[in-house]
DNA sequence: TGCCCGGCTTGATCCACATCAACACGGCAG
DNA sequence: CTGCCGTGTTGATGTGGATCAAGCCGGGCA
């Protein structure tokens, strides 16, 4: 069987997950995918919603040269754990993580979901060590970048300092998104939220927003939505007689986008 | 009356909270205070622990020339709106603000309070407008920080850039904080963690630990946790009645710390 | 094949906090 | 002085979601 690496690559870093979602193991192209830790930013397809968006070619290959992939991670492998040094931070390839604090009783805050393209590990800067923990959810590949290097770069590359700026600045407004929706929403508005960003983030990615299998598990929403896997449970089955949603374990369609959006009733 | 110009700034700076706090009209100092904006980064006595820390003498020289220092807020008054251009990010000089996002069916979502020496305003970076809004819980002084100069000194000073980085990560930690406290804390919990955490930066600002005036109304500290006034107000009968708090409306003497810390069950 | 185990659902009951309501207090305008 | 309003307290009642408990389903393994 012949490859045309790069061209193969250029679907192939999505697919992984897609592949993985279908639960078909299209063989070929899936061994390749896991084994290739060369891709680059360039020839990349979440180029355009990661890291290197807004930046010039040049930029984008000096930047490529600071990354590091790693093999990919197995389901529930850690990337890091809280407490760890804090070294780099990660761009997610494929697969989905979670990112969570445990509490000192032992319960577990998932603190977001981190879906290809979307950047993590930036709360550990503040102190050096990482201040929570990210585990895959399933398996996944993860661009590392070296934030020593990452801070080099971004003084010599004014587009790629305020990019930066820009994405943590965005975990700002997305923590505080999830502030409101805990301290102010309905269970039911919670979990409709949820969706509806799964739902948006996914069509970043050019994938369906109505059909999509969940990485996540129930508890897992649970535990970011500040619910028990009961009520979240429930509140599917709620939506699914409403005829919003159809719920088949994790996957899911949504049925009608207008009165999901009632119910989450975000402006934004 | 003599005034020594720079040191009674060097203490003034703060003590414009504490006059209005006290609630006594300590004339000369407080127009001095207020009326003169030209206090110097390498002069503030927050210095050590705001946007300064950690630089040297001659690149605090440089920050300082792009800060801008304004008049001071009225109470009630707005510092930005959600929607507002970004421009700036602001460093508290005296008083305290909150932050705040307006839920589409009007209730008010507080985000953070912000004591002398601490930075607002970041979450605009990510969309160049305001996310939240910020106004003034009391007559209060801030130093303003156009971004665009920021970004530029940044790049020019790894030691700000490095801890503008911090300062953003920090925000994301203590917003993370914020999301398990609503999610998995009781009332009791929440309301003792706010007076910890107040407690504590009072501490480093060499204010009292254990005596304090809230500056924010039984509302806001319930917008802020998630609760209602009732309930807040309930909560302050409670730790009363246990002999941990002394609450005289706005006044608070913590009795005893440490039940107070077990009543939060929070490690960090 | 049968068993176990982990993830999910559904029902019954309980409880922490919201909601509703009344009142106390202090500042301020008339 | 009186009345009003904003802020805070306290009590009585209601409720959304937690908790407890039981059962379902599918996958892995002996």
């Amino acid at each position: 069987m012949k490859i045309d690496y790069t061209d193969t690559f250029d679907t192939a870093t999505d697919n992984l997950m897609t592949i993985h979602l279908a639960d078909q193991g299209e063989g070929a192209s899936l061994r390749h995918c896991t084994h290739d830790y060369q891709v680059s930013c360039g020839n990349c397809r979440l180029a355009s919603i990661c890291l290197p968006l807004a930046l010039e070619q040049d930029d984008i290959e000096q930047l490529d040269s600071i990354i590091q992939r790693s093999k990919p991670l197995q389901k529930s492998q850690h990337l890091y754990r809280e407490g760890d040094d804090f070294q780099s931070v990660f761009a997610v390839r494929s697969g989905t993580l979670k990112a969570y604090k445990t509490t000192d009783d032992g319960r577990e805050q998932v603190t977001g979901f981190y879906f290809p393209g979307e950047i993590l590990g930036m709360d550990g800067i503040s102190s050096n060590t990482h201040a929570s923990s990210a585990k895959s959810l399933e398996t996944a590949a993860v661009c590392e970048i070296p934030f020593a290097s990452l801070e080099k770069l971004s003084a010599l590359m004014p587009t790629l300092q305020r990019h930066f700026f820009q994405l943590m600045s965005r975990e700002i407004t997305e923590d505080q998104q999830l502030i409101t929706l805990l301290s102010k929403n309905s269970a039911d508005e919670r979990v409709a939220s949820l969706m509806l960003s799964i739902s948006t983030r996914n069509a970043r990615r050019k994938l369906s927003a109505t059909q999509f299998r969940l990485p996540m598990s129930r508890v897992d929403i649970g535990n970011y939505l500040g619910l028990t896997v009961e009520t979240v449970s429930r509140v599917f089955s709620r939506m699914q007689k409403m005829d919003m949603l159809k719920v088949d374990n994790k996957e899911i369609e949504i049925l009608d986008l207008d009165s999901l959006r009632g119910m989450a009733n975000l402006s934004s």
